[in-house]
RNA sequence: GCCGAGAUAGCUCAGUCGGUAGAGCAACUGAUUCGUAAUCAGUAGGUCGGAGGUUCGAUUCCUCUUCUCGGCACCA
């Protein structure tokens, strides 16, 4: 029997035993099957040595495509352990896929590996490509599988196996050479030559075997790859560069703010930072009182029972802080809801009146794990511009609507239009019966779509313990995602902590809350505006607007009266007067990613001119100082 | 929290195979008044993260500890 294959133009050809991708390939030309990675069949990847055995629609993945790219990855991954364990024998394999950028393997090894071992493995690792050895697929029994790794010493393959792999499942094992295998899914380039040269070792780090905290601690090796040394390159020149637009660098260089021992996960403001913080403050209040909010304020601390009704001790005691007086147990507010609650609950409501929306610029503090601080990204004191809606269940989907085009429109005024979205459903510990789950997920399904939101991802488990929640992330300079906005939905809370309205029948009836942000924390927003504008934040954030500098001394007395007409024109402007030649202000406030130096000469004082030079073009402007004061004031 | 690395002047960093530290920039003082990215000269500045130990002697070696960084776990 022949064995047809359907190639993407619609050709068909038949073979008489079963051809191998790699024979295909190289049927057509010899050119193609060096380029040749692996092949589609009938749409799944497969090796180009696997002997195709059923007709098939066929096609062959050049290196130059994403998928090729993952595979060569994963090869890379594999030739890492196959060089960690020629070098370090008794070092055991676990798993290592592919990343966005390369590769990682995690290895369970008494020894730590050191920054100098990197280098030998990277070495080893590249006489493995040399040598070229032959990459082979088999599959094997799960008995015969159990009984190899456990004789190799392997003991967490040989757990995974058993525990993780159905019975009935094809289980492959990739040989590398005579002496090396692994088992793996597959598929692999037909051997360690393919891998190329495009690879790098970058650092190694800590891992839980299966991801799980109370496991075993293993060590991770992360790696670049990329298919040719050009494209390696250039991704090593974009690290370099995003490594200078790291927040925690910038705020020191732009004096912004500081951290320190005495007070670890909390931020001390400078004023140029809190200039900042305060002109995102001011565009936050003015959305809250356009999308109909009233701004509240709860207290800083509460009677722990209140936290234990609402369920927040339950759930976080071991992150929250506590303080104490007279005998009482207060809690360090850790959220702002059981507050706004309390607000709401202080009056009676008619149905009439719903949605009722509080805001506050609420100040949190949660007891972070000391391993997850980061900068200001992530602390344990933070500010989030926080929000509850007391509406009815009909009402949940405008809400969530209108809410959804108002926090897009934020993002896209702080220059950000690369937003993630995605719904994090029902957790395992949760308040709340399935039916009640079932209603909020769908609510906020419904909500997107009416939003005309077309694809987000769905985090099973990963929901809120009273709601599911839409998640708005953005990501820093390195590309490492973090959330801001978020959107709740909450039978759970108004239960909890006995918030009813009076319906129309009189009867009273419990509201749904839904909670919101939309920058999120404050500190952790600021810090992503400073990466991705790189510290140059645009005119209306900027923390100094405009500096003006005299060129001679002979100007100071005129260099001040504009400052001052600019800063009673509600300018963020400062003057440097000192003993300095105008290069010299210029290069520094430039630095300074000031946005608009104004200098002023003995002409300039002569004639009540200004003369403007924006931050990033070497553009001299020169203008009546009214005209200034115009163009600077309505940016 | 776990694994690993680190902490030296305001900042960026060098250094001491154990004999109490140095540069550049910034700061301060003086001179210079110079039209779009660094004017010159001088001065001052550090119990080398904290505690303990070994030693005649510790910034250097050891232990503990705090914080930071990278990774993982966590993230209401």
């Amino acid at each position: 029997m022949s064995i047809q294959i359907t190639f993407p133009d619609g050709n068909v050809k038949s073979f008489e035993q079963a051809p191998t991708g790699l024979e295909i390939a190289t049927g057509i030309s010899p050119g193609l099957a060096k380029k040749a990675v692996v092949v589609k069949v009938n749409g799944d990847l497969w090796d180009l040595s696997r002997p195709i055995d059923r007709d098939a629609k066929f096609e062959i993945v050049t290196r130059d495509k994403p998928e090729a790219l993952e595979v060569i990855r994963h090869d890379a991954a594999h030739v890492l352990a196959q060089a960690v364990q020629e070098l370090f024998p008794g070092t055991q394999i676990t798993f290592g896929p592919s990343t966005d950028v390369g590769f990682y393997y995690d290895f369970a090894r008494a020894e730590p590996f050191t920054e100098a071992d990197l280098e030998t493995i990277e070495q080893r690792m590249r006489n493995i490509v040399k040598r070229d050895l032959p990459i082979v697929r088999e599959v094997w029994s799960h008995d015969d599988a159990v009984k190899h790794f456990e004789k190799a010493g392997e003991s967490f393959k040989a757990e995974w196996i058993r525990e993780g792999i159905q019975a009935d499942e094809t289980l492959t094992i990739y040989k590398q050479g005579d002496a090396w295998l692994d088992m793996c899914l597959g598929p692999h380039l037909p051997s360690t030559g393919r891998v190329g040269t495009a690879f790098k070792l970058t650092r190694v780090g800590g891992a839980y075997w299966r991801g799980d905290a109370n496991n075993a601690q293993l060590q991770r090796i992360y790696g670049l790859a990329f298919a040719n040394d050009d494209d390696l390159k250039a991704h090593l020149k974009m690290v370099e560069e995003a490594e200078k637009r790291d927040h925690r660098k910038l705020a020191k260089q732009l004096d912004l703010f500081h951290q320190q021992e005495e007070a670890p996960g909390m931020v001390f403001w400078h004023p140029k930072g809190w200039a900042i913080w305060q002109a995102v403050e001011q565009y936050v209040r003015k959305v809250y009182k356009k999308s109909g909010y009233k701004e509240v304020r709860g207290p800083q601390i509460m009677d722990v029972s209140l936290w234990k009704k609402s369920g927040h001790w339950d759930n976080y005691q071991d992150n929250m802080f506590f303080t104490e007086s007279e005998k009482r147990t207060y809690a360090i507010k850790p959220m702002n809801c059981p507050g706004h609650v309390q607000i709401y609950n202080a009056g009676l409501h008619s149905y009439r009146d719903l949605p009722i929306r509080y805001a506050e610029f609420g100040g949190c503090h949660r007891n972070e794990p000391s391993g997850a601080l980061h900068g200001i990204m992530r602390v344990r004191a933070f500010t989030q511009d926080d929000g509850h809606i007391f509406c009815t269940e009909a009402q949940i989907e405008s809400e969530v609507t209108a809410f959804h085009q108002q926090a897009m429109q934020v993002y896209a005024d702080f220059g950000f239009t690369n937003l993630d979205i995605k719904l994090a459903l029902r957790p395992e510990k949760r308040l709340g019966d399935d039916a009640t789950w079932d209603r909020a997920e769908d609510a906020l399904r419904a909500a997107l779509r009416a939003a005309g939101v077309d694809s987000w991802t769905e985090l099973a488990g990963e929901g809120a313990f009273y709601g599911p929640k839409i998640e708005y992330h953005l990501k820093d300079s390195i590309g490492r995602a973090w959330q801001v906005g978020t959107m709740q939905v909450d039978f759970m809370m108004p239960e909890r902590l006995d918030a009813h309205y009076i319906d129309e029948h009189s009867q009273r009836q419990r509201p749904v809350m839904l909670h919101r942000a939309i920058v999120g924390s404050m500190e952790r927003f600021i810090g992503i505006l400073i990466e991705h504008h790189a510290g140059a934040l645009p005119y209306w954030l900027a923390p100094v607007q405009v500096v003006v500098a005299p060129i001679v001394s002979d100007a100071d007395g005129y260099s001040d009266e504009v400052a001052a007409a600019l800063s009673t024109a509600g300018v963020r402007v400062e003057t440097d007067l000192r003993n300095e030649k105008i290069n010299y202000k210029i290069r520094e406030h430039s630095l300074q990613k000031v946005p608009v130096i104004v200098v002023v000469g003995r002409k300039e004082a002569e004639e009540k001119t200004v003369t403007l030079r924006r931050l990033g073009t070497e553009r001299q402007e020169t203008m009546s100082l009214a005209d200034a004061i115009t163009q600077l004031t309505v940016q």
